[in-house]
RNA sequence: GGUCGCUUAGCUCAGCUGGUAGAGCACCGCCCUUACAAGGCGGGGGUCACAAGUUCAAGUCUUGUAGCGACCACCA
């Protein structure tokens, strides 16, 4: 019924289509079913699918599927994200290459028009590439955060939060990217260690040379305060120096004035005790308007704010006028060389270890800068006397939401117990306006539109408005994301269905940008949490541990695992963004290296399964495409299964008499065992589910299918199929169960391995007249209604016991595999009894042809034997043994096993031992020295035997 | 500087509340046996980084040491 070979990736397309085609995923947000909810961290819409989002998305999507086989009714929300930086970014670069145009030279209303198009041309580039993975979303329901309906959302929002006293606008220090002219977050800043100069300059008093204190109490004279500087050229801001009050050297200088050098000032020198006595000279200068330290001195102190900088980082009309429209560098360098010509210039350090804060996207260096910016509030409280970050820290130490793993949560307190304002204006033009309005007075008004504001206050059409410019922080609407895509700000079904929604999964490079924010954003607007758990998933990295990055060409495109990819493709693609030539060479080296015959097509199937053998708890996990090759070849052994279940049973006929409950006809062992063998894992892989093992989850079913399934019970039920003279009775009840159980481990696989299982299953359900539509939709069995008994299962395991000393012999002596041998199993005829049922099995699988059974090996010659607790299998050799070798060998294993013996007969001879562990543990010691003394005993027989000879 | 993590077979990693060291890949034999050579059968391989402690018992718990890594904060 199924090709001996398959088309892996007609397969995925055939079930992709017929999935959107028959609206499988659809939402019923009518049904009465529990729901289950999870949330797609929406990736940026004109961004491609990295392995990252393709290991997270199995995870999502091995839950949703899972869920819903448990015939939950699942919400899998998607979306993408506009990005606001990233996007602008990406088109200002576009226009720039195309007509040499910056975003203001073509205007806003007509820049905004053209990030919409590049939207418009790539948003579906990632929707299909999500798509391609299997994900089993609601595709109708997908969301982006720049719709309309989000629009309206991230207002309310907004309005909501300025409302309660949350939200305000100031003229603050904030973190600006002179380059792209607008404020980062603290979050979108990164700081970079370089080594650069600290220059020490001289502040001279302005009342002339004063008496001071060296380090060690001396008195000396001072012709200034010296200060240490790593910027020097925002000296020309300062507004005062100042030293620690606990400083001897400097403390009775306090109230004098310094000159500062180049500029026509006179500035105090202060005390404050966040002046560090060890470092540097002692003294600071304070720079309020260009750095936060000294920003918070000089407010505290009343020290004026001197802005020197334009916003593009250029000396403004504030600073002398030899240095004005200089950009920052060059006027350090001026700056420097006036301080050197006057003298002031005491000495400098060339070898500076510092760290450097650098804006995360375009790595130009921040500029602290004072800029009239909205803010989220830290310190506004409650009713409750809470603000929105100690909440956000409640809801975890009150365990309504968990992190896993749950490390995860230091991080998360340590952050949130830290936390300032957050800066959500920003001076871009694509994102979400900010909702307010000013009038010709610069008075604010916040709303929804303009004319609501009007309306609300009352203002007559003749007062104009105008909307604030500055946009809002991308993050601002990721973090209502888990109520704005369900129907926020109206009470909608989905809402009270879905939300709180279930689990978050997502990368730890995100704990704070989004988790902690939605936490805080959901509490205070819907006063709920968004999410039950957040399972925090490591990052991808090559099969090196290196971190996967473009500059260094070892980005695996998942879709190039999917389908395959040759060598010179892999690597121009791979080294495209490579401008070094001598970089590409070696990372086109790597590529050879690592991928001497490019990628094979290796499916979806076999690169979910992968990334869920991975899927550790906490660690960051190493791609190796050979991991995948190894599923590849696993998702053939399932079809090669399937393709021998259809085999034997092409004949068989469901018989709607018989209750196929697995009741009223009679198991063979073998059917037992396996059925055993499912109801075990299936309750296991639950478990594993809801603790988010899905590496063990993947092991297991592997190991179900692979080591139980295929190599013994198929291997069995071969023996039984093959007999001509089968009875009907015998015949149906084995067909039937290969198919149930086939029927079973797809429906287990299926969360894993969608496609292929699809494929097989397709063919499997007219067999067992299943109704349902597809097997996403099939729910995962409940096979535990199927009484089994426990010795029968016992006897498949020793018969297995028994097959497996026949083929170790067979490998010690290297017989060859058509050769069929003779087998005496000494045995007591209880035992013999059992075994006999299995004897046409065990020549079959074990290649013997005649098995003897003796209650002694007294008359035994020529034999190797295994001893399997009180049974003895013994293999005759036609050919004459090495006498001399075998008792060598065996007399290696009397002593390995004394050696086990003793420490067990020590162990429980120790009275501690006895009275102190726990019972069922001595017991299981005593059981296990039983088994030893067994097989030491038939060891000795045969070492006996051996040497009679 | 603070926080968190890691160190187990050649490689990548499991090992839950302490109770005889596991898997996959790689490696070595023998086999193209009528589901599968993307396969079958068999096999070898580890003082669990180091040290001390708790315990009848430590890969597992505690403390310390060494190496590696991540994040946060940084000092003019």
């Amino acid at each position: 019924m199924l090709d001996k070979q398959f088309d892996i990736l007609q397969i995925e397309e055939k079930w992709l289509n017929f999935w959107q085609d028959n609206d499988i995923f659809l939402v019923d947000i009518e049904s009465s079913k529990t729901p289950f909810c999870l949330m797609l961290p929406p990736p940026n819409v004109t961004g491609r699918l990295h392995m990252g989002h393709a290991f997270q998305q199995t995870l999502m999507d091995i839950l949703i599927r899972y869920h819903r086989m448990i015939g939950k009714e699942v919400l899998w929300q998607v979306g993408t994200d506009h990005a606001g930086i990233a996007t602008q970014m990406l088109v200002e670069r576009q226009i720039k290459n195309e007509n040499n145009l910056s975003r203001f030279d073509i205007g806003r209303d007509k820049f905004l028009e053209k990030v919409w198009q590049w939207k418009e041309l790539y948003a579906q580039r990632i929707v299909n590439q999500m798509k391609r993975l299997g994900t089993s979303a609601d595709w109708s329901r997908l969301r982006f955060t720049m719709d309309t309906s989000m629009s309206k959302a991230v207002k309310e929002a907004f309005i909501y939060l300025y409302k309660q006293g949350y939200i305000y606008k100031g003229n603050r220090l904030v973190n600006w990217d002179p380059s792209l002219m607008t404020a980062v977050s603290d979050l979108e800043v990164v700081a970079e260690e370089v080594r650069g100069s600290m220059w020490h300059i001289l502040y001279p008093f302005t009342d002339g040379p004063q008496e001071a204190f060296d380090s060690e109490g001396n008195k000396v004279t001072l012709k200034g305060m010296t200060i240490a500087t790593t910027r020097p050229e925002t000296m020309l801001a300062d507004g005062a120096v100042c030293v620690n009050p606990n400083d001897k050297r400097y403390k009775h200088l306090v109230g004098k004035y310094v000159d500062l050098p180049l500029c026509n000032r006179t500035i105090p020198v202060i005390e404050d005790d966040f002046v560090d006595i060890e470092f540097g000279t002692g003294c600071v200068k304070i720079t309020g308007a260009h750095d936060f330290n000294d920003y918070a001195c000089a407010i505290k102190h009343n020290i004026p704010l001197i802005n020197i900088f334009t916003l593009d980082a250029k000396l403004n009309e504030n600073a002398p006028k030899q240095f004005f429209n200089m950009d920052r560098f060059n006027c350090r360098k001026e700056v420097v060389k006036e301080l050197k010509q006057n003298n002031f210039l005491v000495g400098v350090d060339e070898n500076h270890k510092m760290m450097q804060p650098k804006s995360e996207r375009t790595g130009v260096i921040v500029e602290p800068m004072l800029t009239n910016q909205w803010f989220i509030s830290m310190k506004k409280h409650n009713e409750k006397g809470e603000t929105l970050s100690s909440r956000a820290l409640n809801y975890f130490s009150d365990r309504e939401i968990n992190f896993i793993p749950a490390n995860w949560l230091n991080t998360y307190n340590q952050w949130l117990n830290n936390i300032q304002d957050w800066c959500i204006s920003r001076q871009l033009w694509w994102g979400h306006q900010i909702p307010a309005w000013y009038d010709d007075n610069g008075k604010v008004y916040v709303g929804y539109d303009e004319d609501s504001i009007r309306k609300e206050y009352n203002l007559s059409a003749n007062i104009k408005l105008k909307q604030d410019e500055d946009v809002l922080d991308t993050w601002f609407s990721s973090g209502i994301w888990t109520f704005s895509t369900l129907g926020y700000p109206d009470n909608t079904r989905e809402l009270e269905k879905f939300h709180p929604t279930d689990v978050l999964i997502t990368g730890f490079d995100i704990i704070f940008f989004w988790v902690a924010r939605m936490v805080m954003m959901t509490g205070v607007i819907k006063n709920q949490v968004p999410f039950r758990e957040v399972y925090i998933t490591g990052l991808v990295r090559d099969s090196d541990g290196n971190k996967m990055s473009k500059t260094k060409g070892n980005v695996i495109d998942p879709l190039d695992v999917i389908q395959g990819i040759g060598l010179e493709d892999l690597i121009s693609k791979s080294t495209e963004s490579i401008y070094q030539k001598d970089r590409q060479e070696k990372a086109a080296k790597g590529i050879r290296k690592m991928f001497p015959e490019g990628i094979q097509t290796c499916g979806v199937d076999s690169l979910r399964f992968t990334f869920c053998a991975l899927a550790n708890t906490g660690r960051d996990i190493r791609f190796d495409i050979k991991r995948v090759m190894g599923y590849r070849n696993f998702t053939n052994k399932v079809w090669n299964a399937a393709r021998f279940v259809f085999s034997y049973t092409e004949d068989f006929k469901l018989d709607n008499n018989i209750d196929y409950n697995g009741v009223n006809f009679k198991l063979r062992p073998f059917d037992q065992w396996i059925i055993n063998k499912i109801v075990k894992f299936t309750e296991r892989y639950h478990k594993y589910i809801k603790e988010y093992r899905f590496d063990m989850m993947s092991q297991e079913v592997y190991e179900l299918i692979w080591d139980h399934y295929c190599d013994w019970y198929l291997e069995a039920s071969k023996v039984t199929l093959k007999d001509q003279n089968i009875p009907f009775e015998r015949k149906y009840s084995t067909q039937y169960i290969l198919l149930y159980t086939l029927d079973c481990i797809l429906r287990l696989l299926h969360p894993i391995t969608p496609f292929i299982t699809e494929e097989i299953w397709a063919s499997l359900k007219g067999k067992l007249n299943l109704n349902y539509r597809c097997l996403s939709v099939a729910p995962i069995p409940e096979v535990n209604s199927i009484t089994l008994d426990k010795e029968i299962i016992e006897n498949v395991e020793t018969t297995i016991s028994v097959i497996h000393s026949i083929r170790q012999i067979r490998g010690d002596y290297v017989i060859s595999p058509n050769k069929k041998v003779d087998v005496i199993i000494v045995c007591n005829d209880e035992l013999k009894t059992k075994l006999e049922d299995f004897e046409d099995l065990i020549k079959d699988l074990a290649k013997v042809s005649s098995i003897k059974y003796m209650t002694s090996n007294d008359k035994l010659k020529n034999t190797i034997v295994n001893v399997i607790n009180n049974l003895q299998v013994h293999v005759y050799m036609h050919d004459l043994i090495d006498k001399e070798q075998e008792i060598i060998k065996i007399n290696k294993e009397i002593d390995k096993n004394q050696n086990n013996i003793n420490i067990l007969k020590n162990k429980l001879s120790n009275n501690e031992f006895i009275s102190k562990a726990k019972l069922e543990i001595v017991q299981k010691e005593k059981d296990r020295l039983k088994r030893l003394d067994l097989i030491q005993k038939g060891l000795i027989e045969q070492k006996s035997k051996l040497e009679q000879m």
